[in-house]
DNA sequence: CGATAATGTAAGTAATAACTTACGATTCAA
DNA sequence: TTGAATCGTAAGTTATTACTTACATTATCG
């Protein structure tokens, strides 16, 4: 009998460093040649474990979105504090927002937009990312803070918004981190609450 | 003598095409080749009007941030209304933005953010754009409508963060026109008023 | 052991794309 | 008319890069 297939394993040791390459260097200049070097391994080594290219883009897409998943769900869980879950959310993002490359990958992803497979990758991942953080608005107004207006929903894109824009301002060094936090925590805060609508 | 030099007016005339080809195709797509096919010429008359690609991407993001200039700017002289330039702005944007292929050029330049020329150039147009919408914000505040916080500079790139998640959702199908337009009317009243502080 | 499938290396291939070169055609003042 | 610069075409060239192939090595389990 020959060894055991280890497919599955390499994957998951892997698409962290790719991640990694493709959130550096965006999606073309991440050569697969450079992948491979990054992870110590020839490129069809790459190739036997993924279909092509696009494919490990979008297990590094899937990969980085459960990254913050988990980072989030972590804030949800500490209980006993006076905060709501969505002012934690907006404290650790002021902090360490796209800490895992979400916003670089994003934004090769988005150069990338007529291929229909990155395109419902990318969509699925900000569907399930506006609806967690809208989740917590709602959880955050029913405890009785704040007014349902603008709705819940609509928060949640603005405050991917603000994720977006705050990862601009830091990718092209145009605001300070103390202004930048501000950003975040300040106009988030403010979306939060809403008005007594 | 010779005839006369025409390289101003053709790039003029070349531009806003090669602009909607970076904006439809994004930067690597958008190759030499196509770029002259659409300008109907061949590549090595590109190349005498600009000294490379990456210099008919720059010209491209000046030429869009000059046309949403122009637009915004013919707005602010629409007298005699009882809504502010700030409001009329948004309104505008609500149902127009975009229209020039602004976001998709920056998100196309986005991923070329370790080409220290096209930062540059991109760093300087989110620098222009942000500065014009506080002043517009402030403008609208000064004028007795809303509050002084979150400070209209906070304000100019947070309406930038909707502007730029109203795209992604567009590009990527994820809301109805309709509720889009409500994300900038409805959250960008918000962030315009600021809250009674 | 030893057969077998997994794992690895190294080289190759074919396409693409940025940029160049050679050269003919056109315009226009002198 | 003509010479010189501009304007145009058509074909290279060179580098890169996604992807493949051929083949050697290794680990496992009956």
């Amino acid at each position: 009998m020959p060894r055991a297939n280890q497919t599955a394993q390499r994957r998951r040791e892997f698409i962290p460093i790719i991640a990694g390459a493709f959130a550096q260097l965006g999606y073309r200049r991440a050569t697969t040649a450079k992948l491979a070097e990054r992870c110590g391994v020839r490129e069809n080594i790459l190739y036997r474990l993924w279909s092509d290219k696009k494919a490990m883009f979008i297990a590094a897409i899937d990969y980085v979105y459960e990254r913050s998943v988990e980072v989030w769900g972590g804030l949800l869980e500490e209980q006993g504090q006076d905060s709501s879950a969505a002012e934690r959310l907006l404290e650790y993002e002021s902090h360490h927002h796209g800490e895992f490359g979400l916003y670089r990958i994003v934004f090769a992803g988005l150069s990338e937009t007529d291929d229909a497979d990155i395109r419902a990758a990318l969509a699925k991942m900000y569907r399930r990312y506006q609806r967690f953080i809208a989740g917590r608005v709602r959880d955050h107004r029913a405890d009785g803070n704040g007014a349902d207006f603008p709705d819940a929903s609509l928060v949640g894109w603005a405050v991917i918004g603000l994720g977006t824009v705050a990862s601009i301002t830091r990718e092209l060094g145009l605001v300070s981190d103390r202004q930048r936090r501000r950003l975040l925590a300040e106009v988030g805060r403010e979306l939060l609450a809403g008005r007594g609508g």
